[in-house]
DNA sequence: GCCGTTTTCGGCCCGACTGTTTTCAGTCG
């Protein structure tokens, strides 16, 4: 897809402007470059099927910019582009990475000493070159060489799964302090992104706070185990960076404006920005401090008050991306997404029949402990050696076991059940790994694939497909394959998938596993489009791992998952008719 | 450069903090 390309060059053109102190210019191509990385249509069809006019609709694209678009479809280059980078011959991206590194100093630095790249910014900070210059200093020369050890060290985003439980632990410390009547998460973490690169907090001081209680909040942050160095520290505000390689900013604000700033600060800056624009449409303005007529503060306590004075329905932080939410919660029509406590059990469990860390009872008890009502047993099978695969002998003697269980559970009055079920291999050519029979005898049967992801388009497409064609084939586990920060997609043509999902009655998993979340945000929205119907499922090899489920229920909200589309968040009966019946 | 249910011109989100200044520019979220 160009799509990327495009961003990647607009938002350059962004930078380019804004180091040539242009105003409003850099704006407008930032949001033209959001638009292309955000839009599911490519770029290249769309222009195909409706040329510059339909570029033109695109919101953010006018028409300078549709025929920068045309004439990079073209020719692959925008002259614009490459006059901006001739007058200014530095590698900006690169440079502006570095923590307190913008455009204008970029630019700045390249006139003055001529550096074009990270590596010769670090080479004069070291030399001691910057310091000296107009608008520089000692300190901002250290920063420079901080960040960029920092670059070198952390590569990029770490993931929610890892962060979160972590940053859970700091709320709490803060919250356990007597200057503090509320500290609360905002940010990407709050809107549960899939990988993160800080996290915000919002602290409502105690009324018993006294003089200097922000002041000794902000002492306690800053001096927080795994601290690796203070980014700013002021009376409301500090922020740190983290030895793990991430940051964490921290704001005081008074309990009047807590709604306000908890929605400023959970964004998405672009959800906010359309919400400022409709404060404004309506005369208001709209702050972190609240949301104002003139001098009156008119809401600001909660976030509800605040959607609701801007005419919209309250719009869960999952969904924060305007992405078309602002305009559904306007209209009425937002969808009442899946909540976290709505999940009747986990079908994707593997236990230590195929290697996993704990057995079924465990599971079932760990299940029952979360208030489900059943858990489906998903061991692998045979083609999977490395992870004790069961072979259709070994997948009997489970299945008894299994059987006894329930028995034992009836007996002493519980309607508690476990599935009987397997995550089958998909072999190249779409084959499964474990006899028909075998899978009859089961009361679902996952299939992944697991091997061979190198394959050609086509050739997956085909396989995955053949798997789903199967009539005793109930779910594809992980149906994309991508592991965040690791690999990429297999290649296989998604569209295609939903339609024969949608066709075959395949149910496709949400795979909760951190670093999985697959399918992720916007295919769960693609697929409840298609009308195809949805698992959230843990893959946990251990029953401490059934609480993954909440990254998966996370990853369906941001998706407009409903409670129709997921059919594990229906009771028994109508989960086992959601299965195929062969 | 984009956009319009007051507008085809005149707006464009807003405030905190740092490091450098001596009143403010740059960066960040």
């Amino acid at each position: 897809m160009k799509n990327q390309e495009l961003a990647k060059i607009f938002n350059e053109i962004s930078d380019f402007l804004e180091a040539d102190h242009i105003a409003f210019k850099p704006f407008a191509y930032r949001k033209a470059a959001i638009a292309l990385e955000t839009m599911e249509e490519n770029i290249s069809e769309v222009y195909a099927n409706g040329g510059i006019k339909a570029l033109k609709n695109i919101p953010g694209v006018g028409l300078s910019i549709a025929e920068k678009i045309e004439e990079y479809l073209k020719t692959g280059k925008i002259g614009y582009h490459e006059k901006l980078k001739k007058t200014l011959p530095v590698n900006l991206e690169e440079i502006i990475a570095i923590e307190g590194m913008g455009p204008r100093r970029a630019k700045f630095l390249y006139e003055k000493l001529g550096v074009r790249t990270v590596a010769e910014v670090e080479a004069a900070a070291k030399e001691r070159r910057i310091a000296p210059l107009f608008g520089f200093g000692g300190k901002t020369e250290k920063n420079i060489l901080e960040g960029i050890e920092f670059l070198k060290r952390s590569k990029g985003r770490l993931l929610l799964g890892d962060i979160l439980p972590k940053v859970r632990e700091v709320r709490k410390k803060l919250e356990a302090l007597p200057e503090v009547k509320k500290a609360e998460l905002a940010g990407s973490l709050r809107r549960m992104k899939e990988t993160v690169g800080d996290a915000d907090f919002l602290v409502i001081l105690s009324p018993k706070a006294g003089p200097g209680g922000a002041g000794r909040i902000m002492d306690f942050f800053t001096a927080l185990d795994g601290v690796a160095k203070v980014w700013g520290k002021g009376g409301t505000k500090a922020s740190v960076r983290m030895e793990e390689g991430f940051d964490m900013d921290i704001r005081v604000l008074p309990a009047r404006s807590y709604g306000a700033a908890l929605q400023y600060f959970t964004g998405s800056k672009d959800h906010n920005v359309a919400l400022r624009r409709i404060a404004q449409d309506k005369g208001l303005k709209l702050s972190e401090y609240g949301l104002f007529r003139g001098k009156e503060m008119i809401a600001g306590r909660n976030e509800e008050e605040i959607y609701k004075l801007l005419g919209l329905q309250y719009i869960p932080p999952e969904m924060r991306e305007n992405q078309g939410e602002v305009k559904a919660a306007k209209d009425g029509l937002l969808p009442k997404i899946i909540g976290y406590d709505e999940i009747f059990g986990d079908l994707h469990c593997h236990s230590d029949w195929d290697g996993g860390s704990d057995s079924i009872e465990e599971l079932a008890a760990a299940a029952m402990a979360r208030g489900y009502r059943y858990v489906g047993i998903a061991d692998h099978t045979k083609f999977l050696k490395i992870e004790h695969g069961l072979d259709e002998a070994g997948l009997e003697k489970r299945n008894s076991h299994i059987d006894k269980l329930n028995k034992r559970f009836l007996s002493e009055g519980s309607d508690f059940r476990v599935l009987k079920g397997c995550e089958a291999n998909i072999m190249p050519d779409g084959s499964i790994d474990i006899t028909n029979e075998a899978l009859r005898k089961l009361d679902f049967a996952i299939a992944g694939v697991h091997s061979n992801m190198k394959m050609e388009k086509p050739a997956m497409t085909r396989r995955i497909i053949r798997a789903m064609e199967n009539p005793n084939i109930d779910i594809i586990s992980h149906p994309t394959g991508r592991i965040l920060k690791q690999r990429d997609e297999y290649p296989a043509d998604f569209d295609q998938l939903l339609e024969t999902a949608k066709k075959t009655g395949t149910i496709l998993e949400i795979n909760s596993c951190p670093a999985r979340l697959d399918l992720n945000d916007l295919n769960i929205r693609r697929a409840k489009a298609a009308g195809v119907k949805m698992a959230i499922n843990t893959d946990a090899h251990s029953a401490d791992q059934l609480r993954f489920i909440e990254f998966g229920i996370a990853q369906a909200r941001r998706g407009w998952a409903e409670i129709g589309d997921i059919v594990n968040a229906q009771p028994l009966q109508l989960l086992l008719e959601c299965f195929k019946k062969d």
